[in-house]
DNA sequence: TATGAATGAGTCTTCATTCAT
DNA sequence: GATGAATGAAGACTCATTCAT
């Protein structure tokens, strides 16, 4: 999987196996021997590259934050490529919530940080970026209202499966920006 | 902490040691030691009451559950008492977000059904239970909205450690409501 | 299963299900629970009547004990009643060894007297009380080799779960007799 | 006990303090305290080794199995060296039995498939070597009765802990050879 | 007399971490 | 630098036995 002689390649197979266990699980259940079987790597390894388990697990949520933040940046992206509107924030919105998998994987991280201090700048940062992005269009009290919706309808569809219909999305956006 | 001879109230205070470490942890991280300290009994007693630590767990999360539905069905009440509106609605959630113990407590159990399948249909049953109960007054279409909004409020109170505004909840549920 | 205020029925209930246990595992790991459930009285009655654990055990393997000296009794009832001959002989060794449930359940206290020197007692009255039944018609020497010989039938017949042929068995026993 | 840093070694004394106990006790009933304490590892070393106690029980099979294997060669080359007739069948087997060690040990997993259906195999197979090996000289069926004797006796050695004379036993199976 | 509550010892197993090689 | 051997602590669970009732 990794070559050898490549010790920050290795490094980071370790630290992307614990990710996609972590948003697997859903839980941050790591263990050094999960982690080396799901890299490819030896055991030695995970403790060679990562002082404790807890740093590499630290190390997991780190990137994970970063991929989120990618997403949060990606879809605001959208929105503003296509025009702000509510219908196009509901379009991105339902778009990103009808991919579960994804969803899925972002909702270990954020739900994580609800129940685990540590992680909860994690959650916050999703909020306040997402607050920050939505304030130059619609002020500061819309805007979090409008990140209030979001992570409900985030929630939400990672309760049920599925996210609320578009048109619905629609029509409770529409309503918190009036 | 629980007389000897008292079976009922001993298997009581495991299970309520054991719905506290839930709220408390915020996870569903059990162990008998743990819970066996808690409750201040043997070991020996927790493995006597529950024949795995699945069925303690089990038991648990349904007191857990029968709370979160006390705890709506309290609410919803508050609101039919004082005249449903959007007033009346940001008052009673900003009253409930409030309590951030209150809120804490709740949480646990409704985002652990986010990662772990088994206690969805908790999560579920509060969703539902929401929706239910407000749909005689504003449709089912805004019933959804509205426990969307109120869920993603829920996440929000919880992640900031307070609620937003109640003035800025108003405005949201109005807007929701038109 | 017992009727109350029986106490030697109870204590006779508990000592035949662990019997039962014991034949049925083919191992003497009983627990004071398992004999419970088996005998269909509550947990503190096996402890009520016996000190301990291998108290009870004793009395059951005593029982098997008086269960195989009839057994050899009734088999050497039906030798003498149809007249000692080989072909006799070995009509009733291999009604008995045909009959696999008989045959598994002696095994378990005869195999145990190979490996646990309190059991050997046992297992050494079956082979001597066969002896002796025997040297009457064909002297001490001769009855041993039978003796030997139906052993091992009997271990054969245990391992392959159905005995040697009828005629097999009458050419060796006639063999023997010679 | 065994040197530090010498897997193999240490894999290899692990199981043969399995076997020893198996042997010793009779029983399978191994624990992996008592193999720790017999091999002199610590605790750990036996878990590590061994995925679980059954697959260690499993090595400790096979380990005696092999052994047993080999003794039957060893004693039919015997036979074979020394020109196959009762006397020389009756003289081997008397030396082998005359060995209460050896027997015991042996007879520890040959008794042990009479109540364990897993172990059944390793019994079946040391009959059914003997009758292959003796049906070149006496044909089938005289084979079959003789190893059900070689059994009995067998038996009653390692229950009488010593064999029966030795011109008992060529008297027998003279008889039987006839 | 009879029983179920009670508990600590002991079982298998997993694993973070250390360290010899 | 890298790795697998090594180990003891901790986890879930079972149970003989004791004892209050």
């Amino acid at each position: 999987m990794t070559t050898r002689r490549d010790p920050e390649a290795r490094r980071q197979a370790i630290v992307e196996a614990a990710a996609a266990l972590i948003t697997d699980a859903g839980v941050i259940d790591l263990t050094h021997r999960r982690v080396a079987e799901r890299a490819g790597v030896p055991l030695g390894a995970t403790t060679y590259y990562f002082a404790s388990l807890d740093e590499l697990s630290a190390a997991a949520i780190e990137l994970l934050g970063g991929q989120m933040d990618a997403e949060l940046e990606e879809l605001t992206d959208l929105v503003i490529e296509r025009g702000f509107s509510a219908a196009v924030l509901a379009d991105v919105l339902h778009e990103y919530l009808s991919n579960h998998e994804q969803v899925s994987a972002d909702s270990a991280l954020y739900f994580a940080g609800a129940t685990n201090p540590q992680l909860r700048a994690y959650s916050l940062r999703w909020f306040d970026g997402l607050v920050a992005r939505l304030e130059g269009y619609v002020g500061a009290e819309k805007a979090r209202a409008l990140a209030v919706f979001v992570d409900g309808a985030f929630v939400h569809a990672m309760l049920h499966e599925e996210p609320l219909p578009r048109a619905e999305l629609e029509a409770a956006i529409a309503g918190l920006l009036r």
